[in-house]
RNA sequence: GGCCCUGUGGUCAAGCGGUCAAGACACCGCCCUUUCACGGCGGUAACCCGGGUUCGAUUCCCGGCAGGGUCACCA
C-alpha cells in the first residue's frame, strides 16, 4: 500500500531488535529478514540491537542462538554485540546511562514526570502528594488485567473497567518532588502524552494509523530500578544509531504514535515505519513453542534445511507478485519489495514447506545430502549395519525432510518383516497374488545365487521362462524379501541394500511360511 | 469493552471498476513406472453478509459480522 516512497537522500538503515527471551522464533527471524532484504534491496545498513531492559525475562545463552542464527542464516548485521559498530553499545542493559540522561531531558521541557504511585498498593501511603482519600483506580485497574491475563493463559478476558492512569503525579509540586527525592521514594519516569485530539502517521504497509490521545497512556518511560522500558529504550537508540526504517510487528502499530511523540519532543526526525502481522498456527493463535515447532532450531531439528525455511518464511506474508517461489537469498535480496507485504496474519503451512525443502534437498550433490541426513539416519536404530551411503541415494528424492529418512525405512525393522501381511503378494493390476509367489519363490532363490550385478536381466530371463511379466516377478520378489508394498525403492535397489546373505534367508522364510 | 488493523478456495496468495477470478501447497483422478517417490496431464474448491456509489462491483463508501493487535515499571 506504501504511499511513502523511500527516502533517496538517505542511506536506509534498519535493524532487528529482538529480546533475548529464548530462542529465535521464526516470526522473529522473518521480521529480521525483511528488515535485512529491505536494506540490501536499497543498497543500506541492517544493525542487530538486543533489547534486554527486563532483567527478569532474560534466559541466558538466548543472545548468543541470536547471534549464531542469523550469521546461519546468512542474514548479516553490519553492527552489533558481537561484531561491535560506532554506535554501540548494542546491548541495551549497557546503554542505561544513556537513556537516563535522555530522561533527563524530557524532565527538564515537561514531555515526562516522575511518579512517585507506589506499582503495588492499590493507595499511595508511601509518601505524600498521592495520599488522597481516593482509591488509586488506575492500579485497581491494572492488577485486574494483570491477572485476568495470567490465569486465562490465553485470551484475555475483556478489561470492563478502563484502566489508564490519572496523571496525578504530573499535579505535584516542585517542593513536594524534591521532598520525595530527598525522603528516596522510589520513582519511575512517564511520558506525559496530550489528553485530546488526534495522532497520526503513515505506515507503510497500513496506510495512515490515527488514534485518538485519549486512548494514549502515559505510559513509564524509565522504570523504578533505572532500566528503560521498550518505550523509551527503542525510540532513543534508533535514533541514536541513525535508524530510519523500523520495520517491527504490528503490535507496535497503535502505540507508534507514542513513539513519534518522544521523536517531536526531542526534535529528532522520525523514521518510516513498516509493520508486520504475525505468523499464525491457525485463524485464532499465533504460531508458538506451545503447539510445537516455532523456533528455527525446532525446523532444523525436523529436517528442514536452511534455505528452504528462509524460502518458505519469506514467502509467508509477502508476495512476490509473480507466480515463482523458489528464491535465494540473492535473489530475495533483489526482488524483496514493500508492496508485496500482506496486510492481514498469515497462517503457517507445515505442509507447503515440506514441499519447499523436498526442492531444496532434491538439489543437493549426493554427499551433501548423505552428510546432512546421516544424523536422522543415525538416530534409527533398526539402520545399523546398513549401508548408509547407498541408503541415502535412494532416499533423497523420497524425502520432503531429512527426518523422513525415519518413516521412510521403518520396513526395515525385523519385526516388521517377520509378520508381514502375506496379502501384499496381491497386486490387482500386476495379476499377482500368494499362490504365484507360492510358485515362484523358491524358483527365485537360485536366481539370485548367480549374484545382484544384472539382476534385472536375470528377472527378465526368468520371467520370460514362466511366462510373466517382469513386473510381476519383481512385485513377488520385493515384498518377499522387504515384506512391505511401499519401500525407498524398487526390487533391484532393495536387493541390494539388503545384501545377499539377508536377501535369501528372508527369501527361505518366506517360502516356508507359505508352503 | 474502548481504540487500531484486517477479511479472495482448507492453506499461502495474484488481482487494484468490466477477468471464464492467476499461480503454488494439500487433496482426487489419469499417464509414466520394477513398488513408493519423482515427473507429466487433468479435476474439485474462493471474492464474509447487507446496504449504497456506478451502465457495471471481488475491487470504492457505510454498517454488520468474523479474525488479529493493543489497552503493563513485557517487549
Amino acid at each position: 500500500m506504501g504511499t511513502s516512497k523511500v527516502n533517496l537522500d538517505k542511506k536506509v538503515k534498519t535493524r532487528f531488535a529482538p529480546s533475548p527471551t529464548g530462542f529465535l522464533h521464526i516470526g522473529g527471524l522473518r521480521t529480521a529478514l525483511y528488515a535485512y532484504l529491505y536494506a540490501k534491496k536499497h543498497g543500506g545498513d541492517f544493525i542487530l540491537r538486543i533489547e534486554d531492559t527486563d532483567q527478569e525475562r532474560e534466559v541466558e545463552g538466548a543472545k548468543e542462538v541470536i547471534y549464531s542464527t542469523l550469521r546461519e542464516c546468512g542474514v548479516h548485521y553490519s553492527e552489533g554485540p558481537d561484531v561491535g559498530g560506532e554506535f554501540g553499545p548494542y546491548i541495551q542493559s549497557e546503554r542505561r546511562a544513556i537513556y537516563a540522561k535522555y530522561a533527563e531531558k524530557l524532565l527538564a521541557t515537561g514531555a515526562a514526570y516522575r511518579c512517585f504511585c507506589s506499582m503495588h498498593n492499590a493507595q499511595c501511603t508511601t509518601h505524600n502528594g498521592c495520599e488522597s482519600e481516593e482509591v488509586d483506580e488506575y492500579i485497581e485497574a491494572d492488577r485486574l488485567s494483570s491477572v485476568a491475563e495470567q490465569s486465562s493463559g490465553r485470551a484475555m478476558v475483556a478489561p470492563t473497567v478502563i484502566s489508564k492512569y490519572n496523571k496525578k503525579c504530573l499535579q505535584l509540586s516542585k517542593k513536594q518532588i524534591e521532598e520525595n527525592i530527598k525522603k528516596n521514594v522510589p520513582f519511575c519516569i512517564r511520558q506525559n502524552v496530550p489528553t485530546e485530539g488526534f495522532s497520526e502517521y503513515e505506515d507503510m504497509v497500513f496506510g495512515k494509523i490515527t488514534v485518538p490521545n485519549a486512548d494514549l497512556e502515559d505510559n513509564v518511560l524509565l522504570k523504578s530500578d533505572g532500566f528503560p522500558t521498550y518505550n523509551f529504550a527503542n525510540v532513543v537508540d534508533d535514533y541514536l544509531m541513525g535508524i530510519n526504517y523500523v520495520i517491527r510487528g504490528t503490535e507496535y502499530l497503535s502505540s507508534t504514535p507514542k513513539y513519534n511523540l518522544l521523536y517531536e519532543a526531542f526534535g529528532w526526525e522520525i523514521p518510516k515505519y513498516i509493520h508486520l502481522q504475525p505468523i499464525m498456527k491457525d485463524a485464532k493463535q499465533k504460531l508458538s513453542k506451545r503447539h510445537g515447532a516455532a523456533s528455527y532450531d525446532d525446523f532444523v531439528k525436523k529436517g528442514f534445511l536452511r534455505d528452504a525455511i528462509l524460502n518458505y518464511i519469506a514467502l509467508l506474508g509477502w508476495s512476490p507478485k509473480s507466480t515463482e517461489e523458489k528464491f535465494d537469498l540473492k535473489q530475495l535480496e533483489e526482488k524483496f519489495s514493500l508492496d508485496g507485504i500482506s496486510r492481514s496474519p498469515s497462517i503457517f503451512d507445515e505442509n507447503k514447506m515440506r514441499f519447499i525443502n523436498s526442492l531444496y534437498i532434491k538439489e543437493l550433490s549426493a554427499d551433501e545430502f548423505y552428510s546432512l541426513a546421516e544424523p536422522f539416519m543415525k538416530k534409527c536404530e533398526w539402520l545399523e549395519g546398513y549401508d548408509l551411503k547407498y541408503l541415502a541415494t535412494l532416499l533423497q528424492g523420497r524425502c520432503d525432510t531429512l527426518a523422513d529418512v525415519s518413516h521412510l525405512t521403518e520396513f526395515l525393522k525385523e519385526n516388521e518383516f517377520e509378520s508381514f501381511e502375506l496379502n501384499n503378494f496381491v497386486h490387482e493390476k500386476n495379476k499377482t497374488d500368494v499362490e504365484l509367489a507360492k510358485r515362484i519363490l523358491p524358483k527365485l532363490i537360485d536366481v539370485i545365487k548367480n549374484g545382484f550385478d544384472n539382476l534385472n536381466e536375470e528377472f527378465a530371463k526368468f520371467a520370460e521362462s514362466e511366462s510373466l511379466k517382469k513386473g510381476q516377478v519383481m512385485w513377488i520378489f520385493r515384498i518377499a524379501i522387504t515384506g512391505a508394498i511401499t519401500t525407498c525403492g524398487g526390487a533391484g535397489e532393495m536387493a541390494k541394500l539388503l545384501g545377499a546373505k539377508k536377501c535369501e534367508y528372508r527369501l527361505k522364510a518366506v517360502v516356508k511360511r507359505i508352503s
